[in-house]
RNA sequence: GGGCGCAUAGCUCAGCGGUAGAGCGCUGCCCUUACAAGGCAGAUGUCACUGGUUCGAUCCCAGUUGCGCCCACCA
């Protein structure tokens, strides 16, 4: 903790022990929560400290993208993420939870280069540094958009270690990550086919493309002549006039004659070889292929094994270059001329026909990706992609859900050397500097650049992942040997889609292992799902469904959001969404405010000691029993991230159990008074106090609220964990359950009857003997029973577990309805005693089933028996119809 | 082409060898002095299909069908 929350002048109880009257009927979200807000900021509850000595915990933001805006997705992942550090906080530990934002790199330049379009501009008529101080400057205008997002969630993010990829220090990770790889030779130049944008003009690596079934034209061209001929099938027509060979398998003696012959390729006034090479199917197509090594990945393979030479005959816009009729037609034009061209040849020998096939397009424009030959910078990924590997093989990283981890051995077991540079403006630069004879210099951080005439600097960019690799140490400080960095790292624990797995988790886990010195960047992996709509369906602009968090939280509040996504949060798996989702759990908040305002309008407290159990009623030891119990459950949840089990357990125990039982049964209690009522009010006090705590992490600010009205103490925030009392009683537990069953039954009765809720009947319980004497009173105030008069004559009795309660109708009992009711349950019961009677009957059974397993089903058996016994009764009972 | 996952109430999803669950929705009654954003009671399922293992299968195994996702150098 910072100075903030030690002894100082915030440290002064706020005047929060408003009375309880106070308290609005309804909860109203947006008038506390900002309020809220930027009072745990103010104290520094969100601020880590390095020198504390409590255990640290921490957790890096996936930083977003400066261009964007908070989406569902981020406040899902940001409630987690938050939940999580808010609980190890109350535990007692240095919680971190260090914010930031990405760059960007290719998504920011096209969203500048965009806006400098509408004023009719490129970033070529800038030029490089106005282009740069322009995106900084977007930056500046809207980068802060989804920080203040996030406070509106209520993201308990330490605000002090902010970090941007861009900023100084992460400057100097990358750059000296770099020369220490370039060094080590794990980062090195090479002239490859890479997959090109023609449109953002820049290389991108694999994960950057997404391919998509397009329709194409599959035309079949014949070269050479006569025997001196073969045809070829194409998607890419105008790539021909790059061919440098034809291929055919080595074994295909449709082809044997021509390997090694020359024959005419169309169109131009080139020769071109017939190459053998085992990669061509001879079962597609013609089996044979044309070759065009500057033009396609696996052409430049072949093109590799017979020395073939390349040829490139599109420019980086994809704009025809090869001297000709064609030169300066658009790629997608050229193809249609070319292929009109050979067919007044006569050289289609089959007409095109439709053909679809996968075409890689640009992630970030959707232009059709060209592959191309160009000189590029690499890392290999070898080394680092094996250890990778195996820091999740060996368990040192833990992914949950652990079937996700497949995923990600598929990517760090079959990695490809990844293209690093981007022929872009908007990123960091390439260290590397050429001297004018041919010299190549790398530099560190602190290098002074070669001067002097004709040197200049790499003009390419690294990829925007490559900063986001480094970002769990470098935003603690690396290189630098940091207090935060000893203390901070390895992170705890790592929130995150699976659908990052390969950009961001396993080039992390390369990039911490590498330059940490074998040390994983966090402990654990904890994979989300993506948010979907309500039925399921991905949210995007094209559908129309997307939801911007911030209209939600207006409408129902943070906590409500915040809520549905945890309930919705099973591990790995996608989360369906809907506004009426919502609204259910602004109900649940809602529930919970007027739960509190109610139990302090009754004198729940959190003053003094817990009273004994001996001065508790069996309702008291019950909620108790439960309470310590939920605790256990819900750290067993958190230990797993089953947000949505621990969400799910949480609002049933509150509401089902605490604000709909305890709350009802205690209130004969509380109305009588005296010491039993100042015992209960003090377990009241515990369990909401308790409850509270526990819910914080998910929806912090209702519960801020009610619990520093509740205990009069600074703030839930900085409270301690529950932890569970390992009070449990067993009887109690039973007692209650007993109890809701009488009371259920004769509600059930009351409501067949068609007795009004608040109608009073006179009515008769036997309870004497049984457990339930105690709670006569509040069973008769719950029942609405009078006392029975004089002339009471029972004429409906309902013996439950022991207990009979007999009901005086006055002869106004529709003996219709409970003829029928009681027919129902007859039959039900008459069911479950043929089928644990067959089941006890079976030999098989009673030799193989473990003997809890045995012993229910006799308990069930038993227990029909006794039904019938006592509907048959119930059915004699009523009067002739 | 390779790999993975899913099929459970009207909808969205939990569960998982031993009496089918939740939320929302639905039906009926109730503005009961905490809450109508609420209370009480209730209805609703060949747990995709076919076989197998088992005393017992929604759950395990195999196959079928239908969806979804990921990977791949589909000329």
């Amino acid at each position: 903790m910072t100075e903030n929350t030690q002894q100082g002048p915030h440290n002064h109880h706020e005047p929060s022990t408003a009375a309880p009257a106070d308290l609005p009927t309804q909860y109203a979200p947006a008038e506390v929560e900002s309020e809220l807000y930027e009072r745990w900021v103010a104290r520094g509850y969100f601020e880590a400290d390095a020198k504390s000595d409590k255990p640290p915990y921490t957790i890096v933001i996936p930083p977003p993208n400066v261009t964007g805006s908070l989406h569902l997705g981020h406040a899902f992942q940001h409630t987690l993420m938050d939940a999580l550090t808010r609980r190890k906080r109350m535990q007692g530990h240095e919680a971190l939870w260090l914010p930031g934002m990405d760059h960007a790199g290719i998504a920011t330049q096209n969203k500048v280069e965009q806006q400098l379009a509408e004023e009719g501009k490129s970033r070529q008529d800038l030029g490089r540094a106005e282009f740069t101080e322009r995106v900084w400057q977007w930056k500046e205008d809207y980068g802060g958009r989804i920080l203040g997002q996030m406070r509106r969630l209520g993201d308990g993010v330490d605000w002090t270690r902010e970090r941007f990829t861009m900023d100084e220090g992460l400057s100097r990770a990358v750059q000296t990550v770099f020369k220490r790889m370039h060094d080590e030779e794990l980062i090195y130049q090479a002239e490859r086919i890479i997959n090109w944008c023609p449109r953002c003009l820049t290389a991108i690596s694999d994960i950057e493309v997404d391919y998509q079934d397009d329709e194409g034209e599959l035309v079949s061209i014949r070269y050479g002549e006569g025997e001196h001929s073969v045809v070829v099938a194409t998607t890419r027509a105008e790539t021909m006039l790059g061919d440098t060979a034809v291929a055919v398998h080595p074994d295909d003696e449709r082809y044997a004659h021509l390997i090694g012959q020359r024959i005419k390729l169309p169109l131009t006034d080139r020769d071109i070889p017939v190459v053998p090479d085992v990669h061509v199917n001879p079962e597609f197509g013609t089996g044979a292929v044309k070759v065009t090594p500057a033009h396609d990945p696996n052409d430049f393979a072949i093109g590799q094994r017979h020395q073939l030479p390349t040829l490139t005959v599109l420019d980086e816009r994809g704009v025809i270059t090869a001297h000709g009729p064609y030169e300066g037609l658009d790629r997608f034009e050229a193809r249609s001329a070319i292929v009109a061209a050979l067919r007044e040849q006569g050289r289609i020998v089959a007409e095109k026909r439709p053909y679809t096939h996968s075409v890689g397009h640009c992630s970030r424009c959707s232009t059709t990706i060209e592959p191309r030959l160009s000189l590029q910078w690499w890392v290999s990924v070898g080394p680092l992609a094996r250890a990778a590997g195996d820091a999740v093989r060996d368990g040192r990283v833990e992914i949950h859900p652990a079937d996700l981890s497949s995923r990600y051995f598929e990517w760090v077991d079959n990695m490809h050397d990844w293209c690093i540079s981007r022929q872009l403006w908007w990123g960091h630069r390439i260290p590397v500097w050429y001297g004018p004879e041919g010299e190549v210099v790398c530099l560190g951080p602190d290098e002074q650049p070669p001067t002097g005439e004709g040197w200049h600097q790499d003009t390419d960019v690294l990829d925007t992942w490559f900063s986001s690799g480094l970002w769990p140490f470098s935003t603690l400080g690396w290189p630098e040997e940091t207090a935060d960095l000893r203390r901070f790292y390895p992170t705890d624990v790592l929130v995150t889609g699976y659908d990052i797995i390969f950009f961001w988790v396993a080039r992390m886990m390369m990039f911490g292992l590498y330059a940490m010195d074998g040390t994983p960047p966090f402990r654990s992996i904890a994979l989300t799902g993506l948010v979907r709509d309500a039925h399921g369906k991905k949210m995007s602009k094209s559908f129309g469904n997307v939801v911007d968090p911030l209209d939600w939280m207006e409408a129902y509040g943070s906590d409500a959001l915040r809520f549905t996504l945890a309930s919705g949060a099973n591990p790995g798996t996608d989360v369906p969404i809907g506004e009426d989702w919502v609204k259910a759990s602004r109900n649940f908040a809602n529930k919970i405010w007027n739960a509190t305002r109610y139990a302090l309008m009754n004198g729940a407290t959190v003053r003094g000691p817990l009273p004994e159990p001996a001065e508790m009623t069996a309702e008291d030891r019950w909620i108790l029993s439960r309470l310590g119990a939920v605790v256990t459950e819900v750290d067993g949840y958190y230990d797993d991230f089953q947000f949505a089990r621990l969400s799910d357990a949480l609002y049933h125990f509150a509401w089902d159990e605490v604000f709909d039982w305890y709350v009802e049964l205690t209130k004969t209690t509380f109305q009588r008074g005296g010491r039993a009522a100042e015992v209960s009010q003090r377990v009241l006090g515990e369990v909401l106090d308790v409850l509270l705590r526990l819910l914080h992490p998910i929806v912090p600010f209702v519960t801020e609220s009610l619990w520093t009205t509740l205990t009069g103490r600074e703030s839930v925030v900085v409270a301690d964990w529950p932890v569970d009392s390992g009070f449990r009683d067993e009887p109690a537990e039973q007692e209650v359950a007993v109890l809701q069953q009488v009371i259920t039954e004769v509600r059930r009765f009351r409501a067949d009857q068609g007795l009004q809720p608040g109608q009073r009947v006179p009515g008769r319980l036997a309870l004497t003997g049984t457990p339930l004497a105690a709670h006569e009173e509040a069973i008769r105030s719950l029942l609405r029973l009078e006392p029975a008069g004089e002339d009471f004559t029972a004429t409906a009795a309902l013996p439950v577990a022991g207990v009979t309660v007999e009901l005086d109708l006055s002869g106004a009992i529709d003996v219709d309805a409970e003829r029928k009711r009681l027919t129902k349950d007859l039959g039900l019961a008459e069911k479950e005693l043929r089928q644990t009677g067959a089941k006890l009957e079976n030999a098989g059974f009673l030799a193989k089933a473990p003997e809890d397993v045995v012993d229910k089903i006799r308990a069930r058996r038993v227990a029909a028996q006794e039904d019938i016994t006592r509907i048959q009764e119930q059915l004699e009972r009523l009067p002739r119809g």
